[in-house]
DNA sequence: CTCAGAAATTTACGCGCGAAAAATTTTCGT
DNA sequence: ACGAAAATTTTTCGCGCGTAAATTTCTGAG
């Protein structure tokens, strides 16, 4: 390999015996060439490892193969794992994703976009911060660059919407308690970044009045995406003053469900569906750790993979339909129950 | 704003009245032009919102302002919290860091490393997958590329390495283990996909022979990067056979030991260092999750700050040096012992 | 006020490649 | 075997900007 290093795609071309345009157009796509062309610089390429210039490439084309992802919290597991999926989904298509969190900042997810401009991209998978985001920006952002948004919507916002079906998450865990047990109150934060949890809780609300049952919602401070600290704060503050209304609680997500218990532990409040339990607990999003709360937390499963594959499929078109929708979906996947200890 | 739209630089000069070049010599560096100059530009600038193209930018540049960040494992919070750092203090000082995931798969390393060549970074900040990573092929990169590794250290390759002193996590949670209770065992897994877990092994052995105790390791089967499963399984198979050799248990790291308690408490095992408590457990890295598993969890932290600021300024002066440093350095930073429930 | 020398700006050229237009080769029906 | 359409390749031009060299402007001592 490599008798003389091959500098661009002129000196490429030549020691193929064929004029760089048609390189070119291999690279683009490599079909589009005779079959003897492709061969001999398939040849080539095993004897001289060449790549183009990633930027001379993208430089003067109407549409790169740039596509970003974008997540309001990468230290969230959940975001983690979809956008892993996500990206997989990506270069399997051929496209180059780039990664962006931010990191529960709106000014940050504004810079992102803001960045994400100069890339060009054919296409982006948006995930807002929700509620914090500068509804302006995104907007004007989506407007600009064909958009996707995943997980979290915003009306009216990018071309599509892809997610999971918030009333299915609560309609299933509300109906599971209220069958097996004492009926569910409803533990969230009063001011939540997301718009699913909002979402949530007028699921909860609406359903509760449908099973002719009294809903009952505890709201507790705080701010940011330290979830699992608010919850444990404010699960502490409830324990130590009224107490729960009910014998069972439904977490607005995991992660406040994964401080509430951390909480109830350590005041020993014993959780789960046996004799001797003093609560059951259940919630929704089935993160990657609720497998190993103490004990295992029954929760709402996201379909991951069913909301990554359906994104970019969605993405895709997106970007074959030249980046317009004639009118804009929402797909929502509905959540399958996981019971675990807890409830 | 937006009177007209600047498509390049070009127009954007005439509009400020000024030479293009001039212009690029302004955003390389604002303060290289008189400062009248400047001030045209600047009041320019606020009227029309110009960007360079990125791509024309780095197309003919020798030393782009790209930064890679790669990280072993994303799903991972330790490395999301770290890669976060890390991304802030690039974008800080001006560079462009780009952050890739290998997903614990080596395969996918390489190809990262491959595409981040095309970068052209300035300099990657590396935590390598490690014993699974391909060392030829990261071997070959960082003499490429200029590299800091961080994290997880690859004798002689890259041209330094800023993480965590291994033995000084052991040391401090086996002498405060000692200190107030029985000897611990060490609990890690026979196949470790980290360089860090031998460095702890023998470090764990190392100190309980200074201490004149005799080390007891149990080494549980499992691969890959799904450690909590690992911990869970290997933990339930120690308490269903033998059981732990003392009741305190040293965990290689809290992913491990969030599985071990949460075995633990499936099969009513007591944990803490209270009176009716059955074991003891202790671990390293003060995951982000730590301090809410239950008991909560006692365990050497990270110092993530430091690690990432010395990480990045030592990539920082790589950089200025040219991209090679006369000789290679390794920095490592102590632990913090973090006391809680657990142990 | 003058003139060197320094600093800032402009001129001129090239980077590596995409894309439309022009030229060539191939294909295929007759 | 012939010619026209189709497929492929080559020619030509330009993208948006970096950068070295040439030119201009500025600074300050005399």
């Amino acid at each position: 390999m490599a008798e003389t290093r091959i500098r661009n795609m002129e000196e490429f071309a030549a020691v193929a015996g064929i004029s760089r345009p048609t390189v070119s157009k291999y690279f683009h796509d490599p079909s589009s060439v005779r079959p003897t062309t492709r061969a001999r610089i398939e040849a080539a390429l095993e004897r001289y490892d060449y790549r183009p210039n990633i930027f001379a490439v993208n430089q003067n084309r109407k549409l790169t193969k740039n596509v970003g992802i974008v997540v309001p919290y990468l230290a969230d597991p959940f975001f983690a794992e979809i956008a892993r999926k996500l990206e997989e989904r990506c270069i399997a298509a051929g496209f180059r994703p780039t990664l962006f969190s931010a990191h529960g900042r709106p000014e940050l997810e504004v810079e992102i976009l803001d960045s994400l401009r100069s890339l060009k991209p054919a296409g982006v998978l948006l995930a807002p911060l929700g509620r914090a985001s500068v509804r302006r920006e995104v907007e004007q952002f989506c407007a600009d660059v064909p958009t996707v948004l995943f997980d979290s919507n915003i009306d009216g916002v990018g071309e599509a919407f892809v997610g999971s079906d918030n009333f299915s998450f609560v309609s299933q865990t509300v109906e599971y308690l209220t069958r097996s047990g004492e009926e569910p109150c409803f533990f969230e934060m009063r001011t939540p970044a997301n718009p699913n949890a909002n979402k949530r809780r007028i699921a909860y609300v609406q359903i509760m009045e449908r099973l002719g049952l009294t809903p009952r919602v505890i709201s507790i401070e705080g701010e940011g995406w330290a979830f699992e600290e608010i919850g444990r704060q404010g699960a502490l503050r409830v324990i130590e003053t009224d107490g729960f209304p009910t014998d069972t609680v439904l977490c607005s997500n995991d992660r406040l469900a994964i401080g509430l218990l951390s909480a109830c532990y350590e005041r020993g409040l014993r959780v789960g569906r046996g004799e001797g339990s003093a609560l059951r607990v259940a919630s929704h999003d089935d993160h990657p750790f609720s497998r190993f709360t103490c004990p295992s937390l029954t929760t709402a499963a996201h379909d991951y993979d069913s909301v990554a594959t359906r994104a970019f499929e969605t993405l895709g078109a997106l970007i074959e339909a030249g980046g317009r929708f004639d009118r804009r979906t929402e797909t929502l996947f509905a959540a399958r129950l996981v019971l675990r200890a807890s409830a």
